[in-house]
RNA sequence: CGCGGGGUGGAGCAGUGGUAGCUCGUCGGGCUCAUAACCCGAAGGUCGGCGGUUCGAAUCCGUCCCCCGCAACCA
């Protein structure tokens, strides 16, 4: 791990349409799991995300509808913007591709690579809709027609445009890979980048003429700087580029690029060469997570399978979503995703075991203690040990799981310490303890399961941060950190056993995550 | 032979040479602090097929079958 005390992490840049699908939430919760957990682990954060919305599709849409693109596109990004907000994403810049600041960024990268010689008029071929005034790729070609305009004969064309000369950086990219292999992870998309840059590298197109829609062409106005150059060169203008040094000095290179897994090519191969090309360092690793499937299937707009995200929170709480989607998913690989999965899982983990496990516990503090819990004191009982050993596992378990992304794996982990402690309470059974007169040995078990709690709570926090935060205030725990998960101690020090819970004073018990009945859900 | 991933009890996964494990689900028991929640136990697998290496293979080698993704703008 850095040893810097920033980190700057970046989603890819969404495809705007009128409301973000929860698969397009994924990538966002998934992200915002990681940089909240570096937030509480003490760092500055930067977190970037946003629109890229110099696609072809909106020029066309808007054109369709006989209003200027931005009228199309102002009220989507605004609603993306919003959605983003109610579901916890803990963005510092909601960047959008057509912010100003970025077409200096774009243009300032296509003028280094020209001046170091990479850039080169060459011609583009493909096959061409003239319904949509754009190029398509055999992919997404049906039956060798447009599947938008399928009425239509696709146009072989030619055009000039400009190149970047990716195929110079075969060997420093194989470099990169042999001095540094997880600048790409997980390994089995690693793999196959490493496959494609053994077959070798050509060359990409990067500008089109016959739009005005996207960022002038330096040195050639009718020219539009097309996909990449544009897209990707998004995160420098989130940390300041080119203009801002001190915030470039401050946050580049990115620790982190979050991403799907369709997208390796273009982070792990062009995006490199790219920043080698500008002068530029290299961002720490991209991370390539999989996709939400429904039966088997990808999720996508134009399939229509897709999930509202506002409506399934409606059923699971914003909390529950988050949890739900990075525990159902794990982030480095594909997952069928379907809701009576949620609620089985929603029920059982969050509801049944932890909700119930701090229920029982500040309920038992209310009855027994009147709310005020003794420090954890006696350390003698084996039973004791052996929960606090079962923390330290666990804790262990999900900072390791933490460091490479496996967010499931992180929220599995903080589930064997929940399952532990409600084992202890069974096997300590304090309601006994209580009928017998033991009071003190009563304070210490709830004392204990307290702290099990409040460690619970804390590896709650990246995932589900206001339950956390009422997790911790029915405990009667201080708040250690803002909402944000910034300013605290650091976990370290938080997730050390015994600091509580002497001097706490739980509140009312209400259950944190309600169960949700079948019918509820459907 | 384009590249990559995968095939393990009903479902989802872990397990890269030494008695096959986890979560969910199912069945049985216990408890009564708690959100009819919690805890314990049990049943259930010839680890995709075939062949090989080895004292020993889910794991290594060969071969075949099946599923998924990518192939240059659908997260």
């Amino acid at each position: 791990m850095s040893e810097r005390s920033t980190y700057y992490l970046t989603t890819a840049i969404f495809y705007p349409s009128a409301r973000p699908a929860l698969h397009s939430m994924f990538e966002a919760i998934g992200a915002d799991m990681i940089v909240r957990y570096q937030r509480l682990m003490g760092r500055e954060t930067r977190f970037l995300t946003g629109l890229d919305e110099h696609s072809a599709n909106v020029e066309r849409d808007a054109r369709e509808l006989g209003i200027d693109p931005h009228e199309l596109i102002d009220p989507w990004a605004s609603t993306w913007r919003t959605t983003f907000e109610r579901f916890g994403i803990s963005f510092d810049r909601f960047i959008r591709t057509t912010d100003p600041d970025h077409a200096d960024a774009s243009v300032e990268m296509v003028r280094r690579a020209q001046a170091a010689g990479d850039v080169y008029e060459g011609v583009y071929s493909g096959w061409y809709c003239t319904g949509c005034n754009e190029f398509k790729t055999d992919q997404q070609l049906v039956d060798g027609r447009c599947p938008d305009h399928p009425t239509l004969d696709p146009q072989w064309l030619e055009e000039s445009n400009y190149f970047f000369r990716l195929s110079a950086y075969q060997e420093r990219l194989e470099q990169l890979y042999a001095a540094n292999p997880s600048f790409c992870e997980p390994e089995h998309f690693r793999n196959e980048v490493l496959g494609w840059l053994k077959e070798g590298l050509r060359d990409f197109s990067i500008s089109r003429s016959g739009t005005t829609w996207g960022i002038p062409f330096p040195g050639d106005e009718s020219h539009r700087i097309y996909v990449w150059f544009d897209a990707l060169t998004n995160y420098l203008t989130g940390a300041g580029f080119p203009n801002d040094l001190a915030a470039m000095d401050r946050w580049w290179p990115a620790d982190l690029h979050v991403i799907g897994k369709n997208i390796t090519r273009f982070h792990c191969l062009y995006w490199p060469a790219m920043l080698m090309s500008a002068g530029l360092p290299l961002p720490g690793q991209v991370f390539a997570h999989g996709f939400m499937l429904d039966r088997g299937e990808r999720m996508s707009k134009t399939t229509g399978n897709v999930r509202d995200p506002d409506e399934t929170a409606a059923v699971f709480g914003v909390d529950g979503v988050r949890y739900m989607v990075l525990r159902e998913v794990p982030f480095d690989r594909d997952a069928d995703v379907s809701t009576e999965a949620f609620v089985r899982r929603y029920n059982a983990e969050l509801a049944n075991d932890l909700g119930n496990l701090v229920n029982r516990t500040v309920s038992m503090s209310g009855r027994y203690l009147s709310g005020s819990l003794p420090a954890v004191a006696d350390a003698s009982q084996s039973a004791d040990l052996e929960l606090r050993a079962t923390a330290e596992r666990s804790v262990a378990g999900f900072h390791a799981a933490m460091e490479a992304h496996h967010l499931d794996q992180a929220l599995g982990s903080m589930m064997e310490l929940v399952r532990a402690a409600n084992g202890y309470a069974e096997g300590q059974a304090p309601w006994s303890l209580a009928k017998a007169g033991e009071s003190d040995r009563v304070g210490q078990v709830l004392a204990v399961m307290a702290e099990a709690c409040r460690i619970i709570g804390h590896l709650l926090a990246p995932v589900a941060p206001e339950t956390a935060g009422r997790l911790h205030a029915q405990l009667g725990v201080p708040a250690p950190y803002d909402e944000r998960g910034a300013n605290g101690p650091g976990l370290p020090i938080l997730l050390t056993w015994g600091s509580g819970p002497s001097g706490w004073t739980t509140a009312e018990a209400v259950p944190l995550f309600p169960r949700i009945e079948v019918e509820a859900a459907t």
